[in-house]
DNA sequence: CCAAAACTTGTAATCGATTACATCTACTGT
DNA sequence: ACAGTAGATGTAATCGATTACAAGTTTTGG
């Protein structure tokens, strides 16, 4: 491990002082050309890069982010954390991750993260937002983001998100509209925003189409929005008298796992029932059948949310407005449905 | 923006001197019982924690690991980013993700991150070991490790891999144990380690054999191991005259991708053609038909490499000896082989 | 040709923590 | 009772960059 090169070694080598090769590199023309070209070969001959800790002390900023997930391995968040690399790299800004994996310890010690400054904000990209009591004073430090999960009554941060209950809605009028009567929902993790909304997008558009509500039809009991919770909704589909002709799942992977166990019986979709999902993952596309399933923007929305806590972070002091930015879903239509006309 | 509770407030507060506050944090011994309360309390109330980039600045350590990935989305990295946020938070590091992109400028940028001393340690988890000149002087300031590719001639750096290639002589061994005499290969990402490594495996198990290895067999030109590549090479299946019976495809979403085109033309599988694929990534066990597929243990090779990397960040400045771990793959039989006997 | 303004560069304080060294106190053993 | 030592705490240097202010130099205008 060598000794790193400094700016003293880099003001020694050109003849002039530190101060003068600070202002080479940040106010170039404050300098002559003379002397920036000087500067300029003896940082090319030392090869000196600034040391990040001495600056940040300085500057009172790391250009760090920290982007806090909830990591249960769940390939719905690749697409957003690219897109949040890609436009926070973009602006200069690293991106330092944490995954909360639901677990009080884990959200202390990323709290502590911040309040050690060692980040310039932090986005929460998950459905639970942390409970944690230090979180409450961290927007008061830092600006804070919240994506796919929103906090009522907090101005204090941007939140990015989709309306999910009106999105849940429109697929299941969707169903209706394809003759569906007798329709299923798996509402996916248990206690979870999303969760709750969607089943509420659910009953809304069967109340609205004057149908029933039926318990026997909600499957709850899932506890995040992965295959598993699909498959053991199956059990829930084979023990009913009386089958739906058509299943609403929360999310594609629930889809996904719900399919594939229904299939290992010999049940066939779309023929038998029809299944839709939510988010429009990479593998709803290429599943077979396709499944229909409402799309989630998550690139453009890591994108928007990235370059909102950019600009916050940017406005050092100054009045910084947040917002709430509620983006439109789309509803794919591919092969898992069969119209019942 | 609050001013930050700094150790100065502390110990005016405690009655005592900056060093002693450091002291009764770091060598809490070295301190008299009643001093240490008391400062303890002054820490409470004020909310104080050590500032990152003073200590980093002192230190000489930021307690960060900087983890490189391709970043092509592809979720084989899902459970490998889980692993090693894991391990290095647990350690007390915190991991800062860069995606290459495969682009030569962001590699520079990245490079200048580790120069500016932002991180203690580097782990490369891709195929391609960024080419910028800059790399090649960074195993010299901080410790550096592979995953999932070697760079052949070098003890700098700690490598954690799978024999690609015996792996894949044993995967078409199967294919031929199971009577396919005419296999095709899918070897994927062009120019990639993997790649020509599972190219190798297949063709040293045909020679193996005793039978020929046809060209026409061997569908090159994907540019990545995914879904498209596997779409692509269905067009090499469809335009051959004398059909394979079995595919070996290099990656499971690119098995993924070329079953999913096969059937959109009525072909069954495993009934009319073989195929198997390389991972075991999350999806081959969900698909209909469940995916035959070489397992790589992709968690525990994160736990190893952080492991690995976390030891020889500790180890300041002695002997670093660097490790070359190879783990082995486990054939993993589902349903998408048919036997032909 | 000289004072004022504009420009360039240097000196030294600063950011917040850690730690070598100095100092002071209390205790030990003879 | 006193030298010697161990233990607790304080003082101040240090890490490497940035930047307010000072000082020196050049340009401008009358």
């Amino acid at each position: 491990m060598r000794r790193a090169v400094t700016i003293q070694d880099v003001a020694r080598r050109a003849g002039v002082s530190t101060a003068t090769v600070s202002r080479a590199l940040a106010l170039p023309d404050q300098v002559t050309d003379a002397t920036r070209q000087s500067v300029m070969s003896a940082i090319r001959e030392t090869g000196y890069t600034p040391n990040a800790a001495a600056r940040s002390l300085r500057a009172k900023s790391t250009k760090m982010v920290l982007v806090l997930l909830p990591g249960i391995g769940n390939s719905f968040f690749t697409p957003v954390l690219n897109a949040l690399e890609e436009v926070f790299s973009e602006g200069g800004y690293g991106v330092l991750i944490g995954y909360t994996r639901q677990n009080r310890s884990r959200e202390t010690h990323y709290a502590r993260v911040i309040r050690a400054g060692q980040v310039d904000g932090v986005l929460v990209v998950t459905g639970n937002v942390p409970r944690d009591e230090e979180f409450v004073a961290v927007p008061a430090t830092v600006p804070m983001s919240l994506m796919f999960s929103e906090l009522p009554g907090t101005a204090q941060f941007s939140v990015f998100d989709v309306a999910n209950r009106t999105a849940s809605a429109t697929m299941v009028r969707y169903l209706i509209e394809q003759g569906h009567r007798r329709i299923a929902c798996i509402p996916g993790a248990e206690g979870s925003l999303e969760s709750d909304e969607r089943l509420a997008g659910y009953q809304e558009a069967l109340s609205a189409a004057g149908l029933p509500i039926d318990p026997d039809l909600i499957w709850r009991g899932a506890s995040n929005f992965d295959f598993i919770s699909g498959e053991r909704a199956a059990a829930r589909y084979f023990a009913l008298a009386e089958k739906p002709t058509a299943v609403f799942a929360a999310a594609d992977e629930i889809a996904l796992g719900f399919m594939r166990a229904l299939k290992n019986h010999g049940i066939r979709i779309p023929e038998d029932v029809s299944v839709v999902g939510f988010d429009d993952t990479e593998y709803a596309v290429h599943y077979d059948p396709a499944l229909t399933t409402m799309r989630q923007p998550r690139t453009e929305m890591g994108r928007l949310a990235a370059r909102d806590l950019l600009r916050r972070m940017e406005a050092k002091g100054e009045a910084v407005p947040t917002s709430h930015v509620r983006l439109p879903c789309e509803l794919v239509i591919r092969e898992s449905v069969r119209p019942l006309v």
